[in-house]
DNA sequence: GATAGATATTGTACAAATGACAATATTTAA
DNA sequence: TTAAATATTGTCATTTGTACAATATCTATC
């Protein structure tokens, strides 16, 4: 890109903010990089950057993930935009927020192209963030938890198979809520999950039986109007 | 604005779409433009526009709905981000949606600027629109369905003292789904509601009790956390 | 003012879902 | 073989949901 061109670019763009939420022991956390370029170098901020003008935001959203933290194979989903006038030193850029669920140790973020450092911080421990980053991680943080209730994204913070106690602690954890082991099997008693015959290994008591959640039957159910997921 | 701003100004540019959802006679309506100029000159469409350089994306929506549709007053919520490189002939124009719900009743739309007419259409009849409103509606409209389940928004398509067969019938389009008169009545047993001694007017039978929302009462509960809206 | 017509409002009985608690089953470790 | 640990299933009372019926209250008409 020549200088002339970055310069129209810049007076008014769009760029893109990931959030990315990882689930470790028992807490969410929040991936943030150190930013080592103006503006707001050396603070701490969620990976995002420009649009290019041709690219698709989903596109976009991989891209930019993947060139700041080299993480990938993440399903990333959309956000709120923020579009203040002033919420860049630099001009007029509008941000859409997109956000990701992702168990923390089976991802390996690691600091690239001008994010000097990467860190996953726990979601109630965000210091203070580049431009409006704050903003946007406690907005999509509330959405998330909305989301959870009507998506079945909550499989993204588990095992590809995994025991209904796991399932069963991460409902409790995300809101916050216990609840009887008998009744939470009756509670989920609809969604569409795969039972295998594989069981649990290493652990010093009855292994549980392994599932996994049946994307492909779920989606038939919804797009046939039979099923609605709710948590 | 000069031509060779415009220019590049539409090279990578932002607009804002507004869904404004009608109620009426028990049907849920969107309102449309017919464009009065290209791209797709005669074509019904939802009223968008650029945003300005220096505008905030709320004052924005406000904005370009009144200027194409002399509503005004009206509380606009934002929705989905829709960034297609292709959605737009003309060049990238990456757009948020925003919706609004209202009573086609006790508000006037007029076309205005380059509308050309206005239309209030049953959103199971919406025609083909100019660029990707269809998406825009159609997902947004998913998005309408899902607030009206947690937030208390189904008053704003009531008039403020509604029956409750009023009530029910709004109920049963919005969820496309039949009940049972009494059945209704336990479900909304713990919405905070208001019953006044007036009764309604110039029916042929028995008039119906009068109703109105109590939303003192339910943000005071809500605040409390000893009760959440769902439907 | 009595009665039919229309819709509002309330009641009942059964089915299904929920919640608290208990019982049984399967594995490891000793 | 037995204890320890957790998985899995079962029971029953309570609450909620569903279908249907009964009663109440107003208007219109004679």
């Amino acid at each position: 890109m020549q200088n002339s061109d970055l310069k129209n670019f810049f007076t008014y763009s769009f760029s893109l903010d990931c959030v990315i939420f990882g689930y470790q022991n028992g807490k969410i956390h929040v991936l943030l990089i150190k930013r080592s370029i103006e503006p707001f170098e050396n603070y701490w901020a969620i990976p995002g950057d420009l649009v290019y003008p041709d690219e698709d935001l989903p596109v976009a959203a991989e891209r930019i993930l993947y060139d700041l933290t080299r993480l990938k194979n993440i399903e990333l989903h959309q956000a709120q935009t923020f579009g203040n006038p002033n919420r860049h030193p630099q001009g007029r850029v509008i941000t859409n927020a997109y956000f990701a669920l992702i168990r923390i140790d089976e991802f390996q973020a690691e600091a690239s192209s001008w994010a000097e450092e990467v860190l996953w911080v726990p979601i109630d421990e965000v210091p203070n963030l580049a431009f409006d980053h704050n903003l946007i991680v406690n907005s999509t943080y509330e959405l998330l938890k909305q989301k959870l209730t009507f998506e079945p994204i909550c499989f993204d913070l588990l095992p590809v198979r995994f025991t209904l106690n796991e399932f069963q602690q991460l409902y409790e954890f995300a809101f916050d809520q216990e609840m009887d082991k008998a009744n939470f099997r009756k509670k989920i008693k609809y969604i569409p999950l795969i039972a295998h015959d594989e069981k649990q290994q290493n652990v010093k008591h009855r292994p549980a039986k392994l599932f996994s959640f049946n994307e492909k039957l779920y989606h038939e159910q919804v797009k046939k109007g039979i099923y609605q997921f709710r948590m």
